[in-house]
DNA sequence: GGACAATACCTCGAGGACGATGTATTCCGT
DNA sequence: ACGGAATACATCGTCCTCGAGGTATTGTCC
């Protein structure tokens, strides 16, 4: 997840490593924030794989920046990532957001769709919380508030999401054509 | 937020390992699935720190079973757990809906809703995923059909949520006086 | 002019999560 | 009668992540 926003973000747009910091901290900071000690080491590694290259710059502000850019097998390895991503990535609210923010750079239509139809997939499946056996419970049936706030507050992610899939799917499909 | 949902499933109910293990496979396991590999090290852990103590018993079905039971201890780091959340817990959804799960076993109302008022903080908070400069974005305002996406799920849940918090809130408030 | 925040990067050790693999038993279908 | 699935638990090595701490420079406020 980390590595696929810091492929994401400089996909196209070389950046150094404090300003990526931030935008990752913008894109998931709130919900899920990154440590610069697992940042900085993302970075070598991808490096080491030969996704990326750094460039020493003396700093604008203070201390010597390297700036980061892509090198065309970072672009592939991006799109690779984009267009099959792990079952973790399309489940996962944290790492599908993170999909999504880049998807865009996926370009064919065709390939963004098949995207969204396994996470269409994934919501269309029959899947609670909260079981009785093997019979999955509805809100109304809790009588446990808070229980009842994850049913409801995932139902109404889910319906939102459904829409939008739906909505998306057909445009993606109208342009493919 | 393993741990949580062990002590959260143990409280009150012995159960052994495998059950446990399906337990917390409905929980979370569609979004984000738990291997045994982490789940028996988990269990470990758990009973090394003295929160729960195994009974070996002879297998019912199969092999021989660890009847797995909170110690009072167990109960107290449950209550301790649920009553004051990393900020972790409270911001990234997974492990919230873990957290809510359990919170009824935190029994004094005051408690639930001093927790429910984190979230209620969290969620308040002016925060997006995409910004321009410092500025926050709205979904009208992205050519992105996928970013738009994000925004707009994540605006759904957001107006859900806070809605359930409010009425929770209020209900629990009353229940207090 | 001295403290402090922000910029900009780095290392280390500890610990958690995972996939792969192993072991043993019982039930069920064919 | 035999294979495969389900039950039930375990270990191992690798990798990722994190907190704590370190280094150095520039800008800002009092």
């Amino acid at each position: 997840m980390l590595e696929l926003a810091i492929l994401g973000f400089l996909y196209g747009t070389p950046l150094h490593g404090y300003v990526l910091r931030r935008h990752i901290a913008a894109l998931t900071g709130h919900v899920r924030p990154v440590a610069e000690s697992t940042l900085y080491p993302a970075i070598k590694r991808l490096e080491k794989a030969g996704l990326l290259v750094r460039a020493t710059e003396p700093g604008a502000v203070a201390a010597p920046r390297h700036v980061l850019t892509l090198t065309e097998e970072g672009g592939r390895e991006l799109k690779r990532r984009l267009a099959e991503p792990a079952q973790r990535e399309i489940t996962d609210e944290n790492n599908w957001f993170t999909l999504l923010a880049f998807l865009r750079h996926l370009e064919d239509p065709a390939a963004q769709a098949a995207v969204l139809r396994r996470r269409l997939a994934f919501l269309e499946e029959p899947a609670s919380f909260f079981y009785e056996g093997d019979r999955p419970l509805r809100a109304e049936e809790l009588d446990d508030p808070f229980r009842r706030g994850v049913l409801t507050i995932a139902r109404a992610t889910s319906r939102a999401e459904l829409a939008w899939l739906r909505d998306t799917l057909a445009s993606l499909d109208g342009a493919g054509r």
